[in-house]
DNA sequence: TTAGCCTTGACA
DNA sequence: TGTCAAGGCTAA
């Protein structure tokens, strides 16, 4: 076989942190783990744990609590199914494409981390080595936004038992530029679409901070996201595709964006590898609603929610067609994105923001926590700096702005317990980077 | 019961 | 024909 084993075998078990000995019933696990996994589910075994269903499963205690351990094993994504009913030997089953698939961005993974010159030394599980993945330059921006019709996926059928399954449009952006110059008086540098208005901060006004600038220079152009995430959609969607995948799909992208953002941003890049993990691993959900939150202020319409992809979906489609507590997240977000409106939050702000929420002091066993904790402090005086620049007379927005801040923490926490619950349901697509960042978060609380 | 090693057999 | 992911065997 061409790709080297080492490249497959040189992880740890995601269940116990054992070596691993190969593809085991839908993924990589070492040898105990897979017989483990075999005995439960061949002799129907059920366990019961004496402590809180919340058992430490390392390779010194896996034996304590098997019913923990099985949980670990079904949350970590081993399957089922890949459990012979009549106990066949040998042969391959429907899992082989999927592990060679696996090996294969593996080795490719391995190979751009050499070329790239980047360290490395073994990394958990989550691919965080995606970050060199995706570093590849940007496509040319598309100058013209209103002519610009992104990659369409609105043939994509939509599956009617799909959780939220509503109805896919295409977007057309007459209102990008509008709602950028709004929202863009900065910047040189930028790539996005940027207004002849010079804001508060003319020549002859006062000064824009410097970190505030250096934020937006580091933000992602919003076009160039767009048609790049569109243009990875097209490429790796399944046949079939349900909403819910689909979107699953649009995260997953988006999150590498997000990563490659804060892997090349100030003050980021100077962290050490270990404390760059953590602060991503701690706040990616953050960053995700944050920028789904931030795209529907700058640029959406109302009664819309508008996708990365260009896409837009009804508000009133979304609501009848999801459930319970998919229509409370939606909702509370709308909310979130009302204050925001209503308080003119613009990119500066945002990318603020972005900030504020990666370099979070509260992240345990940071090596460089005072470092994160200066930055911290800087950024907060820059988004107050020039939060008093651009409205002198609001002297509670700061206030507001922190305020909404704590609103995106606690709803990025209910939309994380939410995939959760539909990735222990399988219903989330594996081998992705959001189920590696949900295993991560998790196995770090 | 666990976990390391062995055997089997479909597939490239 | 080699590979490798299934199941089986067995010492600890």
């Amino acid at each position: 076989m061409e790709y080297g084993h080492d490249v497959a075998l040189d992880e740890l078990c995601p269940v116990c942190g054992d070596k691993v000995s190969g593809y085991h019933y839908g993924l990589l696990t070492c040898e105990s783990c897979k017989g483990f996994f075999k005995r439960t589910v061949q002799n129907n075994k059920k366990y019961i744990c004496a402590e809180n269903q919340e058992c430490t499963i390392d390779i010194t205690q896996r034996k304590r609590c098997p019913f923990c351990r099985f949980q670990k094993c079904l949350h970590v994504g081993m399957q089922l199914e890949a459990v012979r009913a009549d106990r066949m030997r040998g042969g391959r089953n429907k899992f082989g494409p999927m592990y060679k698939q696996d090996r294969a961005l593996k080795q490719q993974r391995k190979a751009l981390v050499q070329a790239m010159g980047l360290r490395t030394d073994r990394s958990p599980p989550l691919g965080y080595s995606d970050l060199t993945l995706h570093s590849s330059p940007l496509p040319p921006a598309k100058n013209d936004p209103i002519s610009y019709q992104p990659p369409s996926l609105c043939s994509l059928s939509l599956s009617s038992n799909s959780p939220a399954a509503p109805q896919y449009q295409c977007a057309v952006f007459s209102n990008w530029t509008r709602k950028s110059e709004h929202s863009s008086n900065c910047s040189p540098g930028s790539a996005t679409t940027v207004s002849s208005d010079p804001g508060p901060f003319s020549p002859h006004g006062p000064r824009m901070p410097e970190l505030v600038m250096e934020f937006v220079r580091c933000d992602p152009d919003e076009l160039q996201l767009q048609s790049k995430i569109s243009a990875c959609l097209l490429r790796e969607q399944p046949a079939n595709p349900s909403t819910f995948s689909l979107l699953c799909l649009m995260a997953d992208h988006t999150l590498l964006s997000i990563v490659e953002w804060a892997r090349t941003s100030i003050f980021f890049k100077q962290l050490k590898v270990n404390d760059q993990m953590k602060l991503l691993h701690s706040c990616w959900s953050e960053l995700l609603l944050l920028d789904f939150i931030s795209r529907q202020v700058l640029f959406g319409r109302e009664g819309h929610l508008l996708l990365v992809t260009g896409q837009e979906m009804e508000l009133s489609d979304v609501a009848s067609h999801a459930g319970l507590s998919v229509a409370s997240l939606v909702q509370r977000g709308q909310e979130l994105v009302e204050k925001l409106h209503f308080l003119k939050v613009d990119r500066q702000e945002f990318a603020c923001i972005k900030f504020l929420v990666l370099f979070n002091p509260d992240v345990k066993q940071l090596e460089d926590h005072q470092f994160i904790e200066s930055v911290q402090e800087q950024v907060e005086g820059a988004l107050l700096e020039y939060t008093l620049c651009t409205s002198p007379y609001l002297l509670g927005r700061f206030a507001h702005l922190l305020l909404c801040f704590s609103e995106l923490r606690s709803l990025s926490a209910l939309a994380e317990d939410y995939l959760s619950c539909k990735h222990l349901s399988g219903e989330v697509p594996c081998n992705n980077l959001l189920t590696e960042m949900l295993h991560a978060k998790r196995s770090c609380a």
